[in-house]
DNA sequence: CACCCGTGGTC
DNA sequence: TGACCAAGGGT
């Protein structure tokens, strides 16, 4: 293929079909994107859809308008803007990237790749997705639209995996010496808009000619993907305490592993076995943080995770002002929550589920 | 390298 | 409605 074509055409299409988007500069533009911008979207992207990103991106760019700001804040307050944005360790090495650019360079982003990937939470994608868009260097970027459009364009038909350096290969062959930040945006934003992973709108695309699964009448199968292995159920029971002035017990989680450093309503352990009653032989009400009168709520609160299922039974109990939390439920981690603070605090998607339904009302 | 790591958009 | 899977990185 003749990839000055290919890249003319698309960088065309993107002139006209560039989406405005918070952190973007209009395509053709004079001006780059503030690299602070890209950096901050492109670790919000990272297996994130733009819908969802996009009020994110504006929050933490009202409370933190310069990487300085960020690096000067306070994990905590990084944490709580980030709940409901899920991979949790984003978050965490956001916040660390922060202060390295302000301890190692004065708050201004390094441009060359070998910096950047040194840099936590930035890897070999998203150093080359700064590069280009931020610095207009000509980076190849490959994200999962990226791989998608090249197994396409090229009609590759083995196992995703199996031919991963392959793409990059061929990434790298078609991305243009001029305009490489709206031509790695074009590509992502077409594999997005058109080149999507089910129905592809190939009579919509402008490099529609270029493209071999098409011809083949294959796009919609590409890429070959490996089966995915069905996920474990695991379950427990949660205890959500309302105290007399409606304050609710939250627990910090531990500093490694899922939802690592954010908040979680006191539960049991989450047992692979899903037999009620019962975990690791303890008795459910071991893994009470109070004692008090529990009341079950009926049903259970479902929740999807990356590599397993979760269904929790919940239980409530109301306690007075004095009571004491039992040694089980790790007092030094435990805090009191105000009713209405609660929807401010580091609470992943899960945990405002579970507190909503045992409180029966939205947070 | 395989696995861990969240959530919700999308059809 | 449920299954797929997204602008990946760390270990």
């Amino acid at each position: 293929m003749e990839n000055v074509a290919h890249s003319a055409r698309l960088l065309k299409w993107y002139d006209v079909h560039a989406r405005p988007l918070p952190w973007r500069v209009a395509p053709n533009s004079n001006r780059r994107a503030d690299p602070y911008h890209v950096w901050l979207s492109e670790i919000m992207l990272q297996q994130t859809v733009v819908k969802t990103v996009i009020p994110y991106f504006e929050t933490f760019l009202q409370n933190w308008p310069t990487v300085h700001d960020l690096a000067d804040c306070a994990l905590e307050d990084v944490l709580k803007r980030w709940a409901g944005l899920g991979y949790y360790a984003r978050a965490r090495n956001l916040h660390a990237c922060a202060r390295m650019v302000v301890e190692r360079y004065g708050g201004v982003f390094p441009t060359s790749e070998k910096e950047l990937l040194a840099l936590p939470g930035i890897g070999p994608y998203t150093a080359a997705a700064i590069r280009a868009i931020a610095f207009d260097q000509p980076a190849s970027v490959v994200d999962g639209n990226v791989e998608r459009v090249v197994a396409r364009l090229y009609a590759l038909k083995k196992p995703l995996r199996d031919i991963k350096v392959l793409i990059r290969q061929k990434a790298a062959r078609l991305t243009p010496a001029k305009r490489p930040g709206d031509y790695a945006q074009a590509m992502m934003d077409l594999g997005a808009t058109v080149c999507t992973p089910k129905s592809p709108a190939c009579d919509r695309c402008p490099v529609r000619e270029n493209c071999a699964a098409r011809q083949q009448g294959c796009a919609a199968a590409l890429p070959v993907r490996a089966p995915k292995k069905a996920k474990p159920l695991r379950t427990g029971t949660a205890f959500l305490v309302v105290r007399d002035d409606g304050a609710v017990l939250l627990r910090q989680r531990p500093a490694k592993g899922l939802l690592a450093k954010m908040l979680e309503v006191p539960a049991t352990p989450w047992c692979r076995k899903p037999e009620d009653g019962d975990c690791f032989g303890a008795p459910v009400e071991a893994s009470a943080p109070v004692e008090t009168n529990w009341q079950c709520v009926p049903g259970f609160v479902t929740h999807s995770f990356t590599h397993f299922d979760l269904r929790l039974e919940v239980r409530t109990g109301r306690v007075g002002q004095e009571q004491p939390l039992l040694h089980q439920a790790f007092p030094e981690r435990c805090r009191w929550v105000p009713r209405r603070r609660l929807a401010g605090e580091a609470l992943p998607g899960v945990m405002r589920k579970i507190i909503s339904y045992g409180l029966g009302e939205p947070l």
